[in-house]
DNA sequence: ATCATATTTGACAGCGCTGTCAAAAAGATA
DNA sequence: TATCTTTTTGACAGCGCTGTCAAATATGAT
């Protein structure tokens, strides 16, 4: 281990140079000679040489870290998630560093704003990664917009979506699972619905009626169950849908948690699955793979999410933001194992 | 928002006294008269005063950040310890970064070390949380005390345990659920083993040992499993124990992944539980909840594991460590639920 | 060759804080 | 009261870097 870092003077020093020219190659700034500009690299280089982050950001420039909050709700999705967004700051030479909010339900911009003002200084981050719930909440968003904060979403956005956001196109997915159903054979297909006031819950909800509706198949109200993204909601609903007169031949949770609880009950009730009932979730979440049958279901990237959307936030810095930039859609993928077949009626 | 923030220079204005009185309170020095302590405190408060972490830590000393590494093979573990360490370092102005580092198997002190020299600067942070199985590799803990790094260990300890480490009593832990077993009346009572050259692995089923010998009842080794903590190694330890010639009438998973592995197994093969068998965990983790019947299991505080690991590493900083501290033990908890009954053999 | 202009470079201050060291105040002793 | 010791306080430098602004150098037009 070396005595002591080298700092900018040394390489300024080894260069035959002055620091500031050293600053200018560092941060590309222009002015600078070619063959200067090869010197100084070559001696950053030689020396190993690191910018020390404090310094820079003491001296009021960037920080060189980025925050990703975390609400007290943790779940499988925002860990891949901060999983990507980790790996993409280690490459690009950022920390991430984490937060904890509450949830700001029912609180007002100014409440809002004291709470990140005491996250978001010292070092205040060059930006933040914001996950859906939280990345939709309006206050969250106009406090974030007041304190100046550079921000990139995850997840699906509400209406607007003129933001840096990082997303699927969840409504196709949705499409494309029930086309799945569809095309093995399902005509009456339940659905389980996820936490209202949540983008993702209306957006695949729609996915699965559009798909329906394309092939003139008119939905029943009946099908379609309440939700809250949690097992324990999959149960509820499953047990209701069961009871119906004319059962339903398939149900589409709308995520992998609830899937999960439809199944168990199917099980408990000495339901078959897949051959008396067909169930497919949304996520792919660690628990599809852990029961049985394995949970077909559509994969969403979510470490690519946080890997994408951190590279993002890196790379608008310093740049300004166009105040309409589109979404990126990264693509999703039907993953297809057992929990879904021909229904009985159609096998035969 | 204030237009700029408040500096030390404004608190020691407001209060009277010099710029150094006011670092000296907010450090905790001594040789500040009581009196002008209160002061100083009431003006810092009165201008919601935060030190700037990036002066400080230009300035050599502290950088008030502790790193938490996460290797890729994430799990629920890590991230609820994460979001308890994560609560104590926002209580204690800190910061939690995290930082990704693979599973260095097979790797060289000096290439650990040169991994963690570029994790651990700018800015260096004050300490290292480490979670088990990390926590326990010897060439990961050799790099990082020649790198002067102080570490807080989180999970069983091997063999050595004098270090700075929070963790339960895993053994005895898994002692008391062999004797809930007991207590219900199985004699026949099966172990799936975690992964192997974990602590974890081996303390659990020396509890499990050590209950059974403590009843007098001779262990069979028939009825142990390896296993890898994973879902798919619960479903094939399952699978052979369900061949015994002479069945058990319970099975202790030694983690809840496992335990859903092999409940799904005896789902799947009509076995009823409890009724027929008896199925136990480890860890209440999210899944015990998710599984039909609910998972009996023992509860690990993680979400404390990680607050008192932050703090314990937090108030180390400054004093010398000494070579020997005892770990800190949390206390378990017997999570009672519905997986475990009296054997079918007991209740008549 | 001369002057005006554009480009490249460096000197220096200072970001907010803490360590050093010396000055001031308080207490102890004769 | 005078002197010595201990405790409390403050002045100031400087951590490593970047912004400002002026100096040096190169380029172009006459």
């Amino acid at each position: 281990m070396a005595a002591t870092l080298p700092k900018m003077k040394d390489v300024a020093e080894l260069a035959g140079v002055s620091i500031k020219t050293v600053s200018r190659v560092l941060n590309n700034e222009p002015h600078v000679q070619h063959a200067v500009r090869e010197r100084v690299q070559d001696a950053v280089s030689s020396l190993g040489y690191v910018p020390s982050k404090s310094a820079r950001s003491l001296r009021g420039s960037r920080s060189y870290s980025i925050n990703m909050i975390c609400h007290s709700d943790r779940s499988n999705y925002i860990n891949a998630i901060q999983f990507g967004a980790v790996m993409a700051c280690q490459k690009r030479g950022y920390q991430l560093t984490i937060s904890l909010v509450d949830t700001f339900e029912d609180k007002s911009v100014a409440e809002v704003k004291a709470a990140f003002e005491r996250i978001t200084t010292h070092p205040k981050p060059d930006g933040m990664l914001l996950v859906a719930p939280l990345a939709n909440n309006p206050i969250v968003g106009q406090a974030l917009e007041e304190l100046g904060m550079r921000v990139v979403r995850i997840g699906p956005a509400g209406v607007t979506d003129n933001d840096m956001r990082v997303a699927i196109d969840e409504r196709q997915a949705a499409f494309e699972m029930t086309e799945h159903l569809l095309d093995l054979g399902h005509t009456r297909i339940g659905f389980v619905r996820g936490k209202e006031n949540q983008a993702a819950t209306e957006e695949r909800f729609l996915g699965y009626k559009a798909a329906l509706l394309a092939r003139g198949i008119s939905m029943d109200s009946k099908w379609v169950r309440k939700g809250q993204f949690k097992f324990r909601s999959g149960v509820a609903a499953a047990e209701k849908l069961f009871e119906l007169d004319q059962p339903v031949t398939a149900i589409f949770a709308s995520n992998d948690d609830m899937a999960a609880g439809v199944m168990m009950v199917a099980n408990r009730q000495g339901i078959k699955v897949p051959e008396d009932l067909s169930i497919v979730g949304f996520d792919d979440s660690e628990i599809a793979e852990n029961m049985w049958p394995m949970l077909t279901t559509v994969r969403q990237p979510l470490q690519q999410f946080g890997e994408v959307a951190a590279l993002k936030l890196i790379e608008s810095l310093g740049q300004p933001v166009s105040p309409d930039t589109a979404p990126t859609i990264l693509p999703h993928q039907m993953v297809i194992r057992k929990s879904a077949s021909k229904p009985r009626s159609a096998a035969t």
